[in-house]
DNA sequence: TTGACAATTGACTCAGTAGTCATTAGTATA
DNA sequence: TATACTAATGACTACTGAGTCAATTGTCAA
């Protein structure tokens, strides 16, 4: 409902201003307006909430992200690449700022191990790229160059949000891409080898099956309003069960629901299931 | 004495454990042994301890590298910086662990601009760096270069906190050379030009004055022992208000003091105000 | 208009924190 | 041994912040 979304974005602001820990549940809810129970009535304690303002926009961005990796032309990808990051970086600062840093706030184990789930399916959607991008032109450094684009992802992100300084968002991308085929092409001596690649990884964490995937949209489509999206969610729930519609449909549909906010993370769960699947 | 120093390194083993906002005053004597009382007599307050334990750990980190870039032979000086570097943070991992993902614990707006000012004299040691190593060889993209540098720094030194993993430090610091070199020789981009490298360091911070060295080589000076380290101590302070030595004679004054752990900031003051002097 | 139900409030509890200080333990000197 | 002094203690204060719940307000069908 409305009132769960206001405070989520008072929160998040909060958050990046001031740090998690050091937001009180007061201060969220005199930004809000409303008053401290109330603010009970939407979370059930402010670690839930920390959680879902996290969880909801570290899938639109691996949603986000990933569809890009699969679905660019391969000549601009890695530019592409970028240029989304960064995007979805500006777009979503406050976010950012918390999610760049990985700060140091007091989170509880299982959403320790969320995280670390979340950054191996990032993990994939990079060595995706990679793949994509430069086929077999890498291969030994093939760990230690996903590694690198990551970090200079964040290392030019913190230009956005440490210091408010003017970015020529093309120029930047295009410096990065740069900097990357530099070391595709030439590194002799990779750090990340694939075994040591390995060993970062530890839990091989699973793909959703499908009945956990039909779950999530069920929840999903309660919360729904009558719409295009609800209505292809629909479908490709029923498809999933009873498979009758053709790749170029199920395409459709998935393309149908992408931009919806809530939808990105089923998208995205759907894409990998049916890649996988073949 | 003793207790303080004791207090400081139990206490960065829970910072660097829980985070710093995290730890109370409680946990750190109780892992000490001693009483809350006994805390207050070795620090005015807990922000006293943490910015004391931080302070002196980061002006240890940059007189070390510092000198290294000063005085190493040129072939190898990259390589070398690298290795001390990652040396340090594999010696001090605790405080690297806090210091690499400078997370958003509270910290006084005074501390901030401290933190700031050190960035800046670090930074000034990369450009010594790039510029007594590739010398001509970089020039517009030298500024771009030296965050590179930075950010593979930080990059790769999580290998050895964020996960415990067997690291080859004689490959790592080869591989950050040759990706370092890959840069600084093709890139035709650079992002960080002058221009925004002056604007990321707003306030441009002075050196130290010759009495203001003196004033910090006095309050030493009360808190040593008699040693060789206190009599090169002396006399350096001496020929700053009334120079009489000779360059060899400094220098190896200043290397009598370099390995002492309270003095490797003096020594680093001295180096930067004779090279400034010259 | 009434009464039943849901939404909302904010004073309150309770746990945990930084920092204090009267008291005690320990030690060195005469 | 008596005395003077310092080092150390931990119960205490004052305060903050998460979470609760009895009381109040708002809504709407009858």
């Amino acid at each position: 409902m409305m009132k769960k979304q206001l405070i989520m974005e008072q929160a998040l602001e909060l958050f990046a201003e001031q740090g998690i820990d050091a937001t009180s549940v007061q201060q969220i809810t005199d930004k809000c307006g409303i008053s401290k129970g109330a603010f009970y009535l939407s979370f059930k304690s402010k670690d839930e909430l920390i959680l879902t303002v996290l969880d909801d926009f570290i899938k639109r961005f691996i949603s986000d992200i990933d569809y890009v990796v699969n679905n660019r032309e391969k000549e601009n990808l890695l530019y592409e690449f970028y240029l989304s990051i960064l995007n979805f970086f500006n777009e979503h600062s406050n976010f950012a700022k918390i999610f760049v840093k990985q700060q140091n706030f007091y989170i509880s184990k299982e959403f320790i191990i969320k995280l670390e789930e979340y950054q191996q399916l990032f993990d994939r959607t990079v060595f995706k790229l990679v793949d994509r991008y430069y086929g077999d032109k890498v291969e030994d450094n093939k760990y230690d160059l996903a590694y690198c684009i990551q970090g200079f992802m964040k290392l030019y992100a913190d230009l956005f949000f440490s210091m408010d300084i003017p970015v020529d968002m093309n120029r930047l991308c295009q410096s990065l891409v740069e900097k990357t085929d530099l070391i595709a092409a030439h590194t002799t001596i990779p750090v990340i080898t694939k075994k040591i690649s390995q060993l970062m990884n530890k839990p091989s964490c699973e793909n959703y099956s499908k009945d956990e995937i039909c779950t999530l949209i069920q929840q999903e489509l309660q919360e729904m309003e009558e719409s295009i999206e609800k209505d292809s969610l629909i479908l490709l729930k029923e498809d999933l069960s009873n498979p009758k519609l053709s790749p170029a449909l199920l395409n459709g549909l998935l393309e149908n629901i992408r931009h919806h906010p809530q939808c990105k993370w089923i998208s995205y769960l759907l894409r990998s299931y049916y890649a996988f699947e073949k």
